[in-house]
DNA sequence: CTCTGGCACTCGATCTTACCGAGTGCCAGA
DNA sequence: TCTGGCACTCGGTAAGATCGAGTGCCAGAG
């Protein structure tokens, strides 16, 4: 589609433009190694580029600059995946090697660590709650009409319930229920107790306004009003049903069927995932202004919107989403996302992601996030277990050679 | 200290300094209500103020700017407390009607709302563990050489601790554990395990060279390279020790003693309390130098730092803290925290607050910080239950009369 | 003694103009 | 087909020029 030197000149003009956010100009391209062609040839080649899409120019008499094509012909046919310097493979390796703890405590530390590889702001989304199966399962009495259930899952997830009891059951009730909880569910995917539970239909006739399924936007909210922060990201939605169904506990049998309603349908702590976002500031940093800067840490703080965005891209087989064309949202229209998987016993769950400014390094982020991926899927291959795993010395996927 | 009508100048300027974000100019001073003298008399009297240090002129010949100093007059003997408008007092009371679920979400929920009250950051801080008191304790077996002790608080936080097993010990032993740690603990408030654990004392098992001593340093932790956004946060003192004591756990009693000790140094999910931000992307329109706004952020991002400066200022007795002067932290030159507490079972627990830049509507942010705080407090007054509490109607501690 | 209107003065913000130079498009010659 | 040359464009910056909000001060009125 297109010569070799002009993809030559393509790859200079991205590749300079990223580095210095500057419109760049023919001479400077003729200067680039690689390039063995006066300016003056630069530009018309340019002219050409130009006319089909890849470059713009702000004005006459300014450097070129790529447009999203421009980016998307780099990404796929000149950039690569990129390589971490010496320095940052250690870092990989160092933070890899000593991050014990909880996955909540790994995910929140990763993104840090994925911002400061990359220099702009990192994602990292939970695996979600129906790719690892029930490892133990209680019912806390709380005082008051109240009582928690409490799942462990084999990813090492605590998922809370609040169910709300009717009456005072006896404390005995509870405990009976609470073991034939974990009788029922242990073993089993959360998620997949939604449709077993014959119970739950029940219930769910009981209830007219019941659970309005997520990403529906339930009823009159306060009116999204100016804030465009607090806004959106389905509050509505989950603010409503946050209670199991009071139908008509009485039994054992009837407040564990409740459980395993409200499980199934994810209306617990662990709802699609919890994101974590690291080094938003760095946001500031990609553009000067200030009111891009807002929106784009708006869109950051409706975490189901980030959620979706990062699936979606991925569930396009995408790696890259350059601009709003391809990611879809308006705020983020100077952005783009670099997204990688990561496994969960083996099975894809989470993902990771880079959000940066379109004129991001593609290539390091590309690396980055596709070797914190391997890293995550890694630590967590074998047993969902929630700690450790002392594998030091052998820094497995961490393909890095050295950066241009 | 300052007479009635240097009071009613300052007042002015101040309120009208916090409207406009421009200088105010004695004119505009002499228009407003209440000021019955001319501007040249009300320029005699800033020259006094100015010489007393409540008011700055940016440069000869711009309006007056107020001090910290100034603020601090104003916020203590000027603003009073404020009152929410009619839509805002609507808002809390439906907030709070209809915000059920765990505490974790509805203190995420909260942050927003404060947000959205205020058109500031928001920030609530999570009840430290040991104001609450131990309802369900469970050792889950994880697979591979892993455990999670798991541990149910009286105000519905659910802690984790990831155990590591030196060998694949029998299911029994785990179970047994867990029986036994429930016994031990429940109703105990989980930080005094730490001395009251026989643990460190004795307990049958003569452990030679038992508990490492968590906390310390163990390994080279990334030299907390550049990036001040990864950097801060104590994060080599937590990542470093987050697996618990491995010296000779044999039996289910070391395991017990293991777990506990664990607990008591807070080694868990829940450190010093979680900290949600709400409306960050606010804190964009409140500086229009992009620097500021990732010093800000970057400060926001380190969560202890946060906890500590809310504490730090209600522990000093004060609920508002203006300038660098009086919370001490550089990159929040230009920002004053409002703060208030809240109590959870009636003691004082967590801490909502407010950050904003110096010049933020002080009452405004009182009031609303300590509408929240009286809610949030209301609502888990009685028991610490996780779940809802359907008072709605009755809008209690929401004094809220008109603004100005 | 205090307050007020008046007045000269200051100085940042805004606008105008001029200029510079990076960069372009085009063209004639190698 | 490539290259050096050349006229042209036009954003960015610097230098004045202007405007006006706001000040400090002062003399006179209350």
């Amino acid at each position: 589609m297109l010569d070799d030197r002009k993809a030559a000149i393509l790859r200079a003009v991205v590749s300079e433009y990223i580095k210095t956010a500057q419109p760049v100009g023919s001479s400077h391209i003729a200067a680039s190694p690689g390039i063995g062609v006066s300016s003056a040839t630069v530009r018309g080649e340019m002219v050409h580029l130009e006319s089909e899409g890849y470059l713009v120019q702000p004005h006459t008499s300014a450097g070129r600059v790529p447009t999203e094509k421009g980016y998307r012909f780099f990404v796929d046919q000149l950039g690569g995946v990129g390589r971490l310097g010496a320095a940052q493979r250690m870092q990989v390796r160092e933070f890899f090697a000593s991050a014990h703890g909880e996955i909540e405590y790994v995910l929140e530390k990763t993104s840090r660590l994925l911002a400061q590889l990359t220099g702009w702001t990192a994602l990292v989304v939970e695996p979600p709650a129906d790719s690892s199966v029930i490892r133990a399962a209680q019912i806390v009495d709380m005082g008051g009409s109240t009582a928690l259930a409490v799942l462990v899952l084999s990813n090492g997830v605590v998922e809370k319930y609040p169910i709300e009891l009717p009456s005072e059951l006896d404390c005995s009730v509870i405990g009976e229920a609470s073991a034939r909880l974990a009788a029922r569910v242990i073993g089993k995917h959360p998620r997949s107790l939604s449709s077993s539970s014959a119970f739950g239909e029940r219930l769910e006739g009981d209830r007219p306004d019941s659970s309005p399924g997520p990403l529906s936007s339930a009823g009159g909210d306060r009116s999204s009003s100016e804030g465009s922060a607090a806004g959106g990201e389905g509050a509505a939605a989950k603010q409503s049903s946050r209670t199991t169904g009071r139908g008509s506990i009485s039994t054992a049998e009837d407040l564990v069927d409740a459980v395993c309603f409200a499980i199934g349908c994810g209306e617990g702590s662990a709802e699609s995932g919890q994101v974590f976002v690291g080094g938003a500031s760095q946001m500031a940093a990609a553009f000067d202004a200030v009111e891009t800067v807002r929106e784009v840490l708006g869109i950051l703080e409706q975490h189901l919107v980030v959620v979706t965005l990062l699936r979606d891209v991925l569930d396009r087989g995408l790696s890259v989403a350059i601009g709003v064309e391809e990611h879809g949202l308006e705020p983020l229209a100077a952005c783009s996302v670099v997204v990688a998987p990561y496994e969960v016993e083996g099975k894809p769950s989470g993902t990771v992601g880079v959000l940066g400014p379109t004129r991001m390094d593609y290539p390091r982020a590309l690396a980055a996030v596709s070797v914190v991926g391997e890293q995550l899927s890694e630590r967590w291959k074998d047993a969902g277990r929630s700690g450790s795993g002392s594998r030091s010395g052998n820094d497995g996927g961490v393909r890095a050679v050295e950066s241009e």
